[in-house]
DNA sequence: CGTATCTACGACCGAGCGTAGTACGACGGG
DNA sequence: CCCGTCGTACTACGCTCGGTCGTAGATACG
């Protein structure tokens, strides 16, 4: 479900603001010469595919990222780990094998933090298996 | 650069198969009912984008896949990881809290079989990954 | 020579993306 | 009351990509 170029600006811009954004401010903020339709087809495509969230505010709309942009990047991770592979584990460590070392020291890290290494997989994890439908949920 | 439905199953071929193919053996052990020239239209697509090596044998070419699926699987993640990341770690954290036990522990085994994180980067380590499609039978 | 293989090249279609125009409703200033 | 402004909805067009072939040219073989 890879984003496009504009849509990867434009989502840009909803990360970068405080809160949810017009089509006229994300408009404004983007650097482009853009006709302002072309700004609201596209959230109106990223909205149709879920990576943003509309909220009604009197006449006009509302457009806020419906996740982090971590946390987009960690499901089209997904999608590609399981696009190509059955064996992810496998994947996973030649995966590791290219990262650098500052983004093995972030995996490290982040599996010290959420570690469920202590059991057998016996335990009645709530965790349904590789499923990545939605963005994030 | 993600691979199409039809380009997956061609790969899938390449790799299951003891060595390189050629068109026409491709395309007999592909299930589907294709025509020739579509196999090797796909081929020829799929070597354009170097994921797949072609030497001549006689008159014919011979196809191999350039890299192991799990070196593609790593390739792909690594571009989603780029594609919408500036904190690329702050992605691996968002990533890490997604996969599975079974995910988390190959992570922890390769982050342990592969460990720099002492000196600076600038070690000209002999590549070990360099080795793609052997024929692994 | 005729036939069977291969490759090379082009073509068609549908989907997704970038880009925008047009139509239409709501609103506020003369 | 009329009109320009703002905003949405809908449609469209060109491009690239992936799936699918067709046809033409080279080549080997009986």
């Amino acid at each position: 479900m890879a984003l496009g170029e504009l849509e990867r600006a434009v989502m840009a811009q909803l990360w970068a603001a405080p809160g949810p954004l017009t089509v006229r401010e994300v408009h404004d903020r983007l650097d482009r010469e853009l006709a302002y339709t072309t700004v609201m087809t596209v959230l109106g495509r990223l909205a149709k595919k879920g990576v943003v969230r509309q909220e009604r505010d009197g006449k006009a709309y509302r457009y806020a990222a419906a996740s982090t942009r971590e946390q987009l990047a960690a499901s089209l991770m997904l999608d590609a780990l399981g696009d190509v592979g059955e064996d992810r584990t496998a994947a996973l460590v030649a995966f590791v094998d290219r990262v650098g070392p500052e983004e093995a020291a972030a995996l490290r890290a982040a599996l010290q933090a959420a570690p469920a290494p202590a059991g057998p997989p016996e335990v009645p994890q709530p965790r349904v298996d590789g499923e990545q439908s939605g963005p994030e949920s």
